[in-house]
DNA sequence: GTCTATATTCCGATAGAC
DNA sequence: GTCTATCGGAATATAGAC
């Protein structure tokens, strides 16, 4: 309700987070940050000692937004075939909002992958066996055709990530538009999920 | 036959493109690739005038090695379902001896993408054109279920290369060492056409 | 807390000897 | 062609006034 005047420091990370993500890490100018939020070089290294303390924060704060936006439409109580529905659905809209996040992670965890099996996921990792579990399950009780979870899970989050991280390529490739970019991916939220349960359905 | 002296050009370009599809383009040290080309910056400087340059270069070569591997695939004369078979297994193949090239390439191409949309695609596009009538044809014959060649094309090549990208959160996601994550690659192999397949089929 | 000015480090690029 | 030495600019980081 109130004017809710962002402070100095919510002024630097938004800024950071923009630039970083558009930049990566490397590519990233202190200077860029600084004139993004206002500010001058000087106050970024008062608030924020180095680069490499602010860039650390933007990356947990990274896999914090997105780790749990994966992970957490796995763990409802659904039916299985439900569930694939609305988990692609939620996350297709999740990356459309935030286009730069997928390259950006894909980059620090290839470049820093220690940092990666850390505690960032093992604490998400509970959502993902109970979503595995529920495919072998439905695999025994041939509800479905058989198939690895591991190998179902790679298919459907490669599915849902990709298009994203190759939209150059795929524009140039198959002479989309911008528009037409942005319907081909309103299409695949439900594309997605057929086209999975298709392949799985006993 | 012959002892097969490599010429400085050649390391340097062989250091080159190690270290930028390692590092990055922003991230790469033009003392780095000196070094691992067993030579100094001067000289680096003395083959390729500039780091730009040089990287120019590097893009080049990556883009001429991969894209032809994408649609070589998919231009031959053989049934869909072989077709679709053949594709997957080789790319895996190649892409697994070349891990680099994916993240480096999707990095480039979105931090550059007019750069891609010039001639590096065009000449490729007739096969991939091919390949999607091929699959209009098949849908119109009713010999597969009805489904866009844009979103199948989609979620082929996401099934494929996107694995790769996202190794390190899969290993820690799934709890796979180096050496179980290198057998599932090995059974994507097959996997992943068999799950095309039977989401297609009629 | 915020600024201007400056120090420091790093890195791409060049000069010039051999 | 290859090297050592160095320049010059850019980027990170700090000093110190307000």
């Amino acid at each position: 309700m109130e004017p809710q005047k962002r402070t100095t420091e919510e002024l630097i990370l938004e800024a950071a987070q923009a630039v970083f993500l558009e930049k990566g890490l490397a590519g990233a100018r202190m200077q860029e940050i600084a004139d993004r939020a206002g500010i001058n070089k000087a106050l970024l290294h008062y608030y924020f000692r180095s680069k490499e303390k602010l860039s650390g924060i933007i990356i947990s704060r990274a896999i914090g937004t997105i780790m749990p936006r994966m992970m957490g439409v796995l763990e409802t109580d659904q039916d299985l075939f439900d569930k694939i529905r609305e988990a692609v659905g939620t996350f297709i809209s999740f990356i459309s909002r935030n286009s730069f996040l997928p390259l950006f992670m894909v980059n620090e965890v290839n470049r820093n992958p220690h940092f990666f099996f850390t505690a960032a996921i093992q604490q998400e990792k509970s959502h993902l066996d109970k979503f595995r579990r529920q495919v072998d399950e439905a695999v025994a009780a041939g509800r479905i055709r058989p198939i690895s979870s591991t190998q179902l899970l790679m298919n459907m989050m490669s599915m849902l990530v990709f298009p994203f991280l190759g939209k150059p390529i795929f524009c140039a490739a198959l002479g989309l538009t911008e528009e037409a970019f942005q319907q081909e991916m309103e299409r695949r939220r439900t594309e997605v999920a057929e086209f999975i349960i298709k392949s799985i359905q006993a």
